[in-house]
DNA sequence: GACAAAATAGGACAAACGTCCTATTTTCCG
DNA sequence: CGGAAAATAGGACGTTTGTCCTATTTTGTC
């Protein structure tokens, strides 16, 4: 019990501390001291400081896909569940005008470390994606689903690191306003097709 | 001669090493090894690693001016250059998908480190900014150029980290064409306030 | 209560880090 | 040519890094 308890709690702080600090500017000693136990205990739970990696990242492909499965059953419409996607630009403001998009700023850094976890981060993005594509598809978009999930993906994240950069909240605003038209546009004009998803264009 | 020449060399591999690398995984001795001098020589031109961060961003700045120089002289309209810019994201594929948007990445690593250069960093991001708000500008916008030149920026950001992120060429590609389907547009919807900057809405 | 297993503590290790120092060499200018 | 200044080399420093090791304590089970 104590032993999950810990590993849990090592995964968790290190999660938080990778997200604000960086992977590689984050110590053993730095996670140790927050979650005040000795680096000894440390390695009796990973052996390496990669093997936290994974777990972190696991977690949070985990965290995302039952964010993912709530929106499904909070949101009513495609469109709302799309929306909920984009609010989270404004709901996680504060950490994202600090950090940066959790997701994206672990994979550019992966990228540059040459690290082998760097395809794993960005299936984080691919939970993202195949959920976006399933809503664009209920919308009646069949072979743009994918490109439109795209689409919506890459907005956010350059909003995210545009407004870090920045530090604009009025700016974040307005896109994300623009982001909400562009999306009632789009979920008007396929509103024929909605019912006929594999309809060919 | 010999100051400069060896200044100047060692800015130009520590800012390529920057990129490549980032800025905190590249150490002294990564810069002097490329750079073929000691670490002695090395801090008789830099006093400190900060030092050469900021003469790298300097670098940067005058590069990134001199680049939207040439643009405004190579573009016959504001919708061309506009296109200038879009396609660096192809230009510049191959090292984008294998590090990211120099810029956006930079700042990122910045905002996660708290460092002091952060804002001198996005100031790259602001050169652009102005650019393209001119741009519009002269397209017949006169409130939204703002707006629309950061939408522009935040678009082709969120392109750079996703392209490298899933280091798939054909969706930027496609993005880019959206963009430039996007352009033509709104360079064609207000064609007649062309002359008339100052129009208000 | 006994005993194996898990959990924890804390020190030791070599390597790498940014920084600083002192010599030596090269360059420049009167 | 000569002497001051700049450029270069290379070692030394204190820290921090990830990793590993060996004890000690706690836990779970028969």
């Amino acid at each position: 019990m104590a032993q999950r308890g810990t590993r849990q709690k090592i995964v968790e702080i290190a999660d938080d501390l990778f997200y604000r600090q960086g992977f590689e500017h984050t110590s053993f000693a730095d996670i140790a001291k927050v979650v005040n136990i000795s680096r000894g205990n440390f390695y009796h739970h990973f052996k390496s400081k990669d093997e936290i990696l994974d777990a972190v990242i696991k977690t949070r492909l985990e965290m995302t896909q039952q964010m993912l499965v709530d929106w499904e059953e909070e949101g009513a419409s495609p469109k709302e569940r799309i929306e909920s996607y984009i609010r989270i630009l404004l709901t996680n403001w504060t950490m994202i005008k600090e950090y940066g998009c959790p997701v994206g700023t672990l994979c550019t850094e992966l990228a540059k470390l040459n690290h082998t976890s760097k395809e794993q981060a960005s299936k984080v993005f691919t939970l993202f994606r195949i959920w976006l594509r399933q809503q664009f598809s209920q919308l009646g978009y069949g072979d743009e689903a994918d490109g439109l999930a795209m689409h919506v993906l890459s907005w956010s994240q350059g909003v995210a690191t545009l407004g870090n950069a920045f530090n604009d909240l009025e700016y974040v605003s307005q896109e994300v306003s623009k982001m909400c038209d562009w999306l009632d546009v789009m979920s008007r004009r396929n509103i024929s097709g909605k019912k006929s998803n594999q309809k060919k264009r």
